[in-house]
DNA sequence: GCTAGAATTAGAACACGTTCTATAAACTCC
DNA sequence: GGAGTTTATAGAACGTGTTCTAATTCTAGC
């Protein structure tokens, strides 16, 4: 039991899958999840469908990924991945941290907002995981904190730094559950997000 | 059907129950939820078992609380009045803004670390609601939030420390979350709120 | 190639949130 | 105090996340 289950871990990271063809399931059920939500968000994200649609059995949907929330906070993982990779590739314009910070905030969150369903489940995922995807989320956690970090400055941050960009990341989350819940707009959003920076930055 | 719907919604937002038996069933059934989930947390709170320690039937306890949602967070809001009551009653120490907040702040984590089970719960069925319990999660947000414009001074709040208010709330939800999911320890919340108040107030 | 173990498959089975149905009890208004 | 309406009850039924089973296919080491 004991190598199966090391491998089995292996498969959840989504590092070293052994054959290809591993490799490419886990990116179909990835894609598969990733288009589903972007459909119908986080209730349309239902195993069945999911599997279904990598042409993959359900079984074999939950050897890779243990639950939805984990399967979803991986996919949230992904693609935080591309968007980041996105953001290396232009420098980031702004004469101050709080310009830069802001910028970078402005840019992910219309990105978000420009697919509500895929943000509602991923969103939805993140903040209801339990202890059983902790991984999974201060992975997600880290790749955030790091994107705003990277934006203040170029060099290795200060424990300041990371405190801000935590507290950062914090309201950011708590703003995107308020608006996928239509308890806020995108332009309260907008405004409480830079009042935060303003707060923290200048 | 109309009459009748918006006396279902009276019996959401737990005013005006017609009668004094409709007053005790919700009691119970708040009751019932509260004890279920300090025992076991969020799994623990199952709508046959809330029923049955309510000595109610299913379709009533639905018929007071449309979903397991709805009934944490209402019931989270009955924690919170509680709690904010014994604030009112003792004067909040501290010669600042800072102090005030902070000890209140203290206060309310160290209540909730005493009961895991409880704020597990709770806090999971908060992030994870969705629009149609906007109202019931907009009722606890606001409650959080003038628990801390309170401590920060007698008088009305300004607009800026209604936002200082919201972003502390935000942070402290977030780190209630990691503490939940064993991310983080009580240590690290404590710090990290520290951390958040002082930059903020200082 | 052959065999042992691991991975995959199809599908049944189970758990719990939610909805529905039929009946009984409680309330309201005359 | 009776007719009509609303509320409560017991329990079946349904949907979707998750687990389990038996059979099949793959893969590694000989």
């Amino acid at each position: 039991m004991s190598p199966s289950k090391s491998r089995t871990d292996a498969l959840m990271a989504g590092e070293e899958l052994s054959s290809a063809a591993q490799r490419e399931r886990r990116k179909r059920i990835v894609d598969a999840t990733i288009a589903l939500a972007s459909k119908g968000g986080f209730d349309a994200v239902q195993m069945r469908a999911v599997a279904d649609r990598a042409d993959v059995a359900l079984g074999t949907l939950y050897r890779y990924f243990p639950s939805k929330v984990h399967l979803l906070v991986s996919s949230l993982g992904v693609e935080l991945e591309r968007a980041q990779e996105k953001m290396d590739r232009a420098t980031v314009p702004g004469d101050s941290p709080y310009e830069r910070v802001l910028f970078v905030l402005g840019r992910i969150t219309r990105g978000l907002q420009r697919n509500p369903h895929l943000t509602e489940a991923m969103t939805r995922a993140f903040t209801f995981a339990d202890a059983s995807a902790g991984a999974e989320v201060d992975r997600v956690a880290w790749l955030m904190e790091s994107m705003f970090t990277r934006a203040m400055s170029d060099e290795e941050p200060t424990d300041e730094q990371k405190a801000i960009a935590r507290v950062i990341g914090d309201v950011w989350l708590s703003n995107l559950v308020a608006w996928v819940t239509r308890r806020a707009t995108a332009t309260d959003v907008a405004n409480r997000l830079e009042l935060t920076v303003r707060l923290l930055l200048k």
